[in-house]
Order: C-alpha cells, then structure tokens, then sequence
DNA sequence: GTCAAACTGTCAACCGGTTGCCAACTATTG
DNA sequence: CAATAGTTGGCAACCGGTTGACAGTTTGAC
C-alpha cells in the first residue's frame, strides 16, 4: 500500500509553511525511527536496536516497536545508515560491454542472487576502455558494500588496490590475492581440438579477443598446449574488437593463414567470421570449422548452429555475487581462484573436412 | 556542470599529496570537506556551497576552495548529500527480464545516456511479474531521483502513483499522465501487413505475449486495423511466456489455425515458432511467413533470417533517459508520449506463399 | 539478604554534507 | 561622507540513523 503518511507532526515546523519543495516535489516524508520511538513511547535508539540489532533489546520491547513500525510502514532510509556506517546493501557491477551477450547470464546470475538477499544492483559499462574502467570502479567504490569486475581490462596492480579498499570479486580472470571466479577452459578447449583433430583437421588458428583480456591469453595458452597435445599447428589471428563485426573483418586473415578449423576469443566473433566466410562462398563447416566461446543467447541460431565452448556464465555471475555477500559478512574470499567447469557444445559449424 | 563531483583528473602527483586522515581504528576515511576547510582556511558551508552553488561565493575564494580540493583529492560523499537533499545521481531502471535482449538496448542507452550526465544506472528486474516489480519500485524508489520503467506489467494507478513521489519515466507502454516513450508501431504493422498481403497472405496469425504487456495489447489492435485495411483475415493465439521456449509452444496453435502467415509479439517469440515449425518440417518462407518485433540482437542469425518490425530500443532508452534527467532538472516531462519510429526490416523469413 | 553479573534502555556524539539566517564587508549612489 | 543595496562568509540547525558509554533494573549465586 501507498503510504500517505496521515497526521503532519506539527510539532516540527513552528513558523510559516514552508511550501516551497522542502524535500523534492511533494512534501511527503517517511516515517522515520523518531516517528517510531514516539508512537512506541521509547528511545529513537532503542528503535534503532531493535531494528538492526536483534537481541539487543528485550522480546517485549522489540515487539512493540516492530508493530510500531509496522503501523506507520516504515522503511528505514538508506542514506541515513549509509552515512555513518558504510553500509549501503548495494553491490556493483562493471562489464567491458553492456550489449555483449556474454555478459547478459553474468549480470542476470548477480542481480538474482543479489536481490534474494536484499542487495541492489549497480552497473557500470567500461566500453572496453581499461581507463573507463577505472573511473566507473572508483567512482563506484565509494557507493557500494562490493564490487565485481567481469572481465576487468586493467592492471592487476590497479585490481588489487581497489580490492584493498572494499571486498572485490573478479569473473573471467586470475588475479592473485583477489577472490576470482573463472571458468577452467582446459576441459573444454581440450575436447574442442581432439574433436577437430578427429575430424581431419591439422591447421587451427586461434581469433584472439582484446589485448587487455587476461581470458584471451587464456585461451590461446590452453589452445596452444592442446593443439601441441594432439599436433595440430596452431597460428594467433588478432581481431580489431570481439563483436560480430570484428569477426567479419579477421575472415580475410583466417583464409590467407590456411587453417581449416577455427577457434574464437569469443561467440560474437565465431559468428561474424562465419557470416563473412559464408558470404564468400566457403562452406561451413565442410571446407572449414568453426568453434567459439561462452554458448551464448543466440550462437543455436545460426545455420548451422555454432560449435562451441560454454561458459557457465550465469553461474559465473551468481557464484561472484554470493562470494562477494559471504566476504561482506565478514568471511574471507577464497584462497585460491574458483573454477567452474566448461564443456564443449557441438553444433553444425565444426565437422569433418571434405577436401 | 553545477556539481563538483570529484578530482578525477589528478594526472600530476606534484609533490606532497596530504593522505587522508586516519579514522579510528585505522581505517582510512577519505578526506571531508571539513578537511578542505581547514586547508583552505575558510568555514565548512562556504566549501559546500562552492563546491555545489556556483557564484555563491566569490572567484577568489571558490579558486582557494577548489585548489585545496584537487589537492585532497576529495570526492563528495554521495549519502552524506543525499541525505539532507534527497538527490542521489542515480536514476533506476526496472526491466521485466534481464535476459530477454530487447531490454538490453534499453538499458545500454540509458546507462550511456545517463553517465555521460554523471549518473549511475541502478538495474532491478522483475522476472514479468507485477508483484515483483512494484516492490522492486518502491525499493528503488526510495534510493534514485528517478525511475525508468521498461516494459511495466502493474497498473497504470500504481505507476501514476510511484510518478506523483518522484519523476517516472515509462517505455514501450501510454499512461496518461506520465511520461512515456513509445515506439509507434503502425507504420510498421502497417508495412509489414501489406507486404503480407502483396505475397498473397489471406490469413494471419498474431502471437501475443504477456497478458499485462501493454504494448503486446497495442500491436495486436495495430495488427487488426491493418488487416481490416488490406481484407485480411486476422486470429490472435496466445503464448505462455514471451520467450525461444513460448514460442516453440505456441506452434501447434499456428499451425491448428491455419493462418499462412504469423506476427509474433517479439523476436524471441518468432525465432522459437520459426524453429518449431522447421522441426515439424515447415518451409519457412514458402509455407509460412513469420515477421517478429523489435529486432533484437541475433534476430538475423537465422536461417531464414528474420523479418521483423524494428523498435529503436536504444533510442527508447536514451530518450527515457534524457526525458527524466530533464525532469530532474525542473522542466516539465513532454505533454503527450514521445513516438518514435518503427519501420519494417524485410529478412528472409517472410515472403510469397508457394501453396 | 547482599553483592555482582547480566540485561535494557537512554543520552549524546557522531557520520558529512546542506541551507536559512544573519552579520560583516564591499560597492554604489546621492 | 553617509545611507543603502548587494555580496560574501560564518553559525548552527538540520537530514535519519548508529553506537559507545552509562545508569537503572533484574537476576542469580552464595
């Protein structure tokens, strides 16, 4: 229900009306822990107590004052405890891309997991620029319990100093002394190229995502070791961006290097290479393999759909977030990195070569 | 800018930077305007009201004021203003589905559109259920200096009266009264029905989506104009739930119709049909044309891709949010809905009918 | 019955800004 | 040069909770 605070306290204003905008537009303000204290007959910090502080105040008083606040529908003001306790019941979240998919199940697994537990979210954007970055987790910082970074671009030694202020929690990167959670790509790379190497194939190349993308590096180093593992040669393509778009550019590259199966930094990228390949009349996956990261909303749209290795990135998501409230009750993160298990989904885009 | 929000550009480390006092027990505080106060040698409320009332004190000791501040590296905190003043730089932004990507757009171009104003995007979702998102409303509320709501299931009443406490801005959805920001979908339906038509369609199908969805409502009453314009024959079915896996459901009620051409509420809704009927061994576009809404990300990862009336989401959200900073600034919000354009995306998944 | 420990509620001092009001100072004008 | 208007800076009272210190009450042990 609305609460139209009914009785104005008249003892608070003595002179004239103050009609002007007291507060906003209307002149409606919340019950406050006063308007409690009074109605209850007991001290404004006795309210306070009973309220934040279970157990400090008798059961029968504690009774009193919760009815009490019940009547009036009190809420308590968040800025009003966030001010001299620190506590805000809010957590952060920074993405390199708002509109990359990747980051739809990471977002959506920390706002789940934070509002079952009455935390907010925020969300910040860094556009893939390490120095936006930056200045969102600073300015952030200030105004949250925690943060998360998924897929953090800049430095470790600027992670850490963050991470030395307020709990932070890292997704999709190994940062030592910051809790992290990562997605292990050994498992999944590794069934990626055995089931390429099966297939005929003995030239990989490797699309790398951004420079700054720890997960990228990652990546080619677990490709790397598999392609060694199963001898396949292996050759790194850069990409411009990790979009669709930066996937169609690097086609050219991906044809000139000679590879007949392809892995991707990421879906997007496994996409647009694929729609560029296909619009110069290769055929996937019978003249080339494609292979991508993270299973995406949307990779089993494509024909043929996109051979790929998921991430469980909501689950990524969730996991961070619930680190990140066990370590703001005072746990301490993990030792080391978490890891979750990757798997590779096979679709249409990868096969056997028909030469 | 009115607002002094930070020295965020303290490049030049010149010399000796005074750290933050020490609090307490050792934590460290960062610097208060007291701080600069002292520093400067001026009183508390003059440093508050040069940091924040431009012109109200003079040139030379604002020049002090700022100085001192650059030189403390000294950030507002954000509660401690909130709190007398009710203003947060923060304006909240509730979707129905964080997954669902046509609400990403949105919520790119409100998180851009708002911090490229300095403020902070605060995110809620509530899982396209009417409860949830009025709580998470009211939650917010409390806690923004403004609400965007995109896509809202509760009544109109209770949006006008979250609208009467603080400014709301609403997106894909009319509420007298109350800012909104509409694609006007009949220039849209309008094409793609006579496009329909012109490929000998007779009769049509529209798959609706949530029962609360406004605008699900208004393309379903655009859809009918537009058929009683071009003498088609037109049947509404409805879907469980507005996503791949609603629409995959909803194919056995298609194709029970007998409509040779289907509009769906949105894209997700028209890729899941689209697969189902493929399954089910349905040429799409020879048998069946199906034309989706808003044209999401991935909407042409599909084979066929998909045809699609387009919603300028980003726009919306952009606008929403220049809408309400707008308000916040004291204007008035626009006497009527702002309209924005739809137009058809012609793809492959409509076309003639091969009977 | 005495005395101390345990429990409860109150007081008052914050947290860090904002702002109405007033006094002092400056500039303008007659 | 005095009177007046316009500036500018300071004082102090908030905003709404939180919390350490403390005193009054109970409770319990001996």
């Amino acid at each position: 229900m609305p609460d139209y605070d009914g009785a104005v306290t008249e003892a608070t204003n003595s002179g004239a009306v103050t009609l002007p905008a007291k507060r906003g537009r209307g002149e409606r303000s919340s019950p406050t822990i006063y308007d409690i204290a009074k109605l209850a007959g007991v001290n404004p910090s006795t309210v306070s107590r009973a309220l934040s502080k279970p157990g400090r105040v008798s059961a029968k008083t504690q009774k009193i004052i919760e009815d009490a606040a019940e009547q009036l529908n009190y809420r308590v003001n968040p800025f009003a405890r966030a001010l001299p306790t620190g506590r805000t019941q809010t957590i952060g979240l920074i993405v390199a891309d708002i509109t990359n998919p990747t980051f739809f199940d990471i977002i959506r697994g920390a706002e789940t997991t934070g509002s079952a537990r009455d935390y907010t979210l925020v969300l910040a954007e860094s556009a893939e620029s390490p120095e936006t970055e930056l200045i969102a987790a600073r300015r952030m910082l200030s105004t949250v319990d925690g943060l998360i970074l998924a897929s953090p671009r800049m430095d470790d030694e600027e992670i850490r100093a963050l991470a030395a202020d307020k709990p932070v929690v890292v997704i999709n990167r190994e940062i030592e002394g910051v809790p992290c959670v990562v997605p292990d790509v050994n498992k999944g790379i590794s069934q990626a190229v055995r089931s390429l190497a099966a297939n005929g194939h003995q030239e990989l190349a490797y699309v790398a995502g951004p420079p700054q993308s720890w997960m990228s590096r990652r990546r080619w180093e677990g490709v790397q070791a598999a392609c060694d593992w199963y001898k396949l040669g292996a050759v790194r393509l850069e990409s411009s961006k990790p979009t669709v778009d930066g996937g169609r550019q690097v086609a050219r590259d991906v044809l000139a290097s000679g590879a007949t199966a392809v892995i991707t930094y990421n879906d997007l990228l496994a996409i647009g290479l694929m729609q560029e390949l296909q619009a110069a009349g290769m055929h996937v996956p019978d003249q080339i393999s494609i292979v991508g990261f993270d299973d995406i909303f949307g990779a089993d749209f494509t024909t043929p759909a996109l051979t790929t290795v998921r991430s469980p990135l909501g689950e990524c998501g969730s996991r961070a977030a619930a680190l990140l409230l066990d370590m703001l009750l005072g746990h301490d993160g993990p030792a080391g990195a978490v890891r979750v298990d990757t798997e590779l989904v096979v679709r249409g885009s990868s096969g056997r070569l028909i030469a």
